[in-house]
DNA sequence: TTGAAAGCGCTAACAA
DNA sequence: TTGTTAGCGCTTTCAA
């Protein structure tokens, strides 16, 4: 053991009874809340805490007690927007219930799904959140075979066998194509992202939408992309030679749309007179873009939140059965859309 | 206590040794690589520990004196590509080492960074990485009375009491400017970030800059910006429409950048035929817009490594003396300035 | 309302 | 090389 470490750990919960003259066993009392100490020996006990600086040792209160306040969070890396705003969520809804967050990232050991799981599991978090977009099927039969809870956010077990939270990507993507068609388009383009559940939806209703409307399917506008700005930017390129070029275009998220409006204006054609463009997230980002871009909101930072709340329930009521929750998405209408005379 | 934590962890330290016929002190001692364990022993300890399922219990571990291999992470939030960038650095070199990263964000108790920190030092975690560009004087004089081991990151200790990690902000800067009026520049304006030690170490470099080519600074091409992309698109606003425009805009950061590149194409001008434009930093968007971002590439992610090594290497010495690490930038010329004839 | 005592699972002297 | 013995700082019975 260091110096250092030495030097820095002094009070402990044996200096404050010491100095305000009781037992250990009641300044636990204190500081866990328990009523069964008189109100004058709290305050005394809470007084000598704060002058001698006392912190509990989370440690040995885990060992003791048995309880973490730490649970994990698995996720491929934190470089998109979209992460970062769930993981605010979840990090607000975190701090209320008094817990910490241990990052775990795919890209540390992808080798081995199992056995990664199987060491989160046994480590000191006491619960997993997992937003892995290319979950594969082997990491939810680990899981599940674990008896450990978890949280899926913004991915669905088909089985239903697990806690998840997504939004109505169907939902949003429909009322998106919907307004396109209302604005008078019929040459609607759509950017698909890496073929997953969430993006699979969102091509399906634009599709129901068409139909719905008597409006031909094309394969021709349908572009895949992959949910990067330069793919985006690369598929508009293409969708733009074509011989009969799409008046609106709808990227299955923001990101590409912002390669959509990059590529649109490269071409000398004007956002929105010229072309519509809508994307999907409503990232920070998409509300600097000029102009403005109109897109479909997925809650991100309430699908964190309510993500650890699910944790949560299956933490303090292990018995409940899985639960998907699905949040609404929401049109945001900004100015990169405009009606077709 | 929940049915399914009994499930999931019942084999302990004590499980093993009985199992295998020694006493719990071998099983520590071959789970902690000690060497006074006869390797036949070690072997059957190990066999047995296998098949038992037996995971450490770190709770234990680390109040008994051993070490975790939980390091903790302090950040204001992930929501910028620049935090993203360092965390990336930060997680590459952790899982090297064998180390989980404990994510603690400042907005959770920014009321009291004292017993904060307290909190922190007395948790689970090991030593501290800090990444927080407002980083209050109060924080350090905590740090330093804790005798944690801690290492900030892009930003200096003055009192150099610290271990810390940055990067040469004022050479990128001079570099940038100089590039500028290497390309005939003589109208260069200056967009500053929040003031803090990195953002002003660029502004006096820009200053030195112009005054070593007998460039005289022009007070009203210091704009006062705040990192932000809204910012720097108001104050290329407010520049563009002095009497005499500048025809080279320099931003504190790729953000603010972007904000201008707007602005400027707002305006109805070209970049760079009529406006030069650099940004700072090297964000991964940097080289997505149109055109292209010239920029002082900050080694972002290194400096998340380099500030790992720091800290582990506290860990290991720790009476070694606080060390200051300078990472160089780079001036990445694409596509965004012009010179001027 | 309080204190004494036991123990959480582990590491680290100290013996043997 | 191994076992024995103390704790680490806390929570939680059980008594008082």
């Amino acid at each position: 053991m260091s110096e250092r470490k030495k030097i820095s750990q002094p009070v402990t919960i044996y200096d404050v009874a010491r100095e305000a003259g009781v037992s250990d066993a009641t300044v636990s009392r204190v500081f866990n809340n328990k009523n069964n100490v008189r109100a004058e020996t709290r305050e005394r006990v809470l007084k000598v805490a704060e002058k001698l600086g006392y912190v509990a040792n989370l440690q040995a209160r885990m060992l003791a007690g048995g309880k973490s306040n730490i649970i994990g969070l698995l996720v491929p890396g934190l470089d998109t927007a979209y992460m970062a705003a769930i993981i605010r969520g979840i990090d607000l809804e975190l701090s209320v219930a008094g817990y910490e967050l241990l990052l775990y990232t795919t890209r540390r050991r992808s080798a081995n799904e199992a056995s990664y799981l199987q060491y989160i599991a046994n480590s000191v978090s006491y619960g997993l959140l997992l937003v892995v977009p290319l979950l594969s099927q082997k990491y939810l039969e680990v899981l599940s075979d674990l008896t450990y809870p978890y949280v899926l956010i913004d991915e669905v077990d088909e089985t239903n066998t697990s806690f998840s939270v997504d939004s109505t990507n169907w939902q949003g993507a429909y009322d998106a194509t919907q307004y396109l068609i209302k604005l008078g388009h019929r040459k609607i383009a759509f950017i698909t992202g890496i073929p997953l559940h969430t993006s699979n939806n969102r091509l399906e209703a634009y599709k129901a939408a068409l139909e719905e409307s008597g409006i031909l399917i094309r394969k021709e506008y349908i572009a895949s992309g992959d949910f990067s700005q330069s793919s985006g930017y690369q598929q508009t390129l293409k969708l733009m030679a074509l011989s009969d070029p799409p008046t609106a275009i709808f990227a299955a998220n923001d990101v590409m749309a912002i390669g959509v409006m990059d590529a649109v204006r490269e071409l000398g054609m004007d956002i929105p007179a010229d072309v519509s463009v809508v994307g999907f997230d409503d990232i920070p980002q998409a509300s600097t873009t000029h102009p403005k871009l109109t897109t479909v909101r997925q809650p991100l930072e309430q699908m964190g939140r309510e993500g650890v709340r699910l944790l949560l329930e299956q933490l303090e009521y292990p018995d409940r059965p899985p639960r998907r929750l699905t949040l609404a998405t929401e049109l945001v209408i900004r100015d990169s859309c405009k009606s077709i005379k």
